[in-house]
DNA sequence: ATTGCAGATGCAAAGGGTTGCAATTGCTAT
DNA sequence: ATAGCAATTGCAACCCTTTGCATCTGCAAT
């Protein structure tokens, strides 16, 4: 935990970045959370304990983990944004558009497109947490 | 154009939906547009010919659109989303996330995927127009 | 321990997109 | 040509997310 502190510390110190305490906590939460959480329900835990957050913090607080590569966003369809920990392992989504059923993938399946666009366009792909959309088995 | 806007009537009325002026000019004005186009843009296009038209309206109609397979709905990452007539063809596009280049890709390089996806999980992957995130040859 | 300042926050307003509802209007059957 | 009704529209309010700005604060240098 302490370790896990300074880490984070370094890895933002590095880049010019500071931490607060708003931002360790909004990391806390995406890191306990279960499953894929948005940055409503990040908002209304961390409020439980620090009532005074704001909502736009937790966006850029968001945007931030991003680009530190310790969370990624992904799109389900539900009209709202999901993050996920990357400490949890990259996956993505096939979701289906009939009856919003959605199929874990493993990063392997894309790692040949991830190639050939890389080998023939010179491309580096940020396919880190993808949703497909289309028609699952039962529905097609 | 008569053959064309029967085509379009036939298909909304087989599926129990009507054809109206506000259909018909939102229609046009993708079809019409040079490039990918925002509900916002034809929003304006529209309304100057026909004042009264609402917003919303545009968003339903295409929406509508999508669902007959009329046009595609891409998220090219720059805060609006865009659409574009499928009688212009299917392609995709890599978004670079560092200089904001766009490289455009023809839809073949998808083709392994999307056989992979139907073989491996029965799934039927929609990628009538995707936009893939990443780092162009000259950024990476 | 104090200071200075760039980086971060809270707030309010705005932007893009969606939705519930009452009024309107295409279309089908007469 | 008309009537009837479900589909469609306009409107206003709302949801999710971003942004400009004044204030505040972490942290490096003193």
């Amino acid at each position: 935990m302490m370790a896990h502190s300074e880490d984070i510390t370094s890895k933002l110190s590095r880049r010019g970045y500071r931490l607060t305490p708003q931002r360790m906590m909004i990391l806390e939460a995406v890191e306990a959370a279960d499953d894929h959480i948005s940055a409503d329900e990040i908002y209304t835990r961390v409020c439980d304990r620090y009532p005074h957050l704001n909502i736009s913090t937790v966006y850029r607080t968001l945007e931030l983990l991003k680009e530190l590569g310790l969370a990624t966003e992904t799109d389900m369809g539900d009209g709202r944004v999901r993050y996920h920990s990357i400490r949890k392992g990259h996956h993505h989504h096939l979701v289906c558009q009939n009856c919003g059923c959605i199929i874990d993938l493993d990063e392997t399946v894309l790692l040949p497109l991830k190639d050939a666009l890389s080998q023939e366009y010179g491309f580096n792909a940020d396919l880190k947490h993808l949703a497909i959309f289309g028609q699952c088995g039962k529905c097609r």
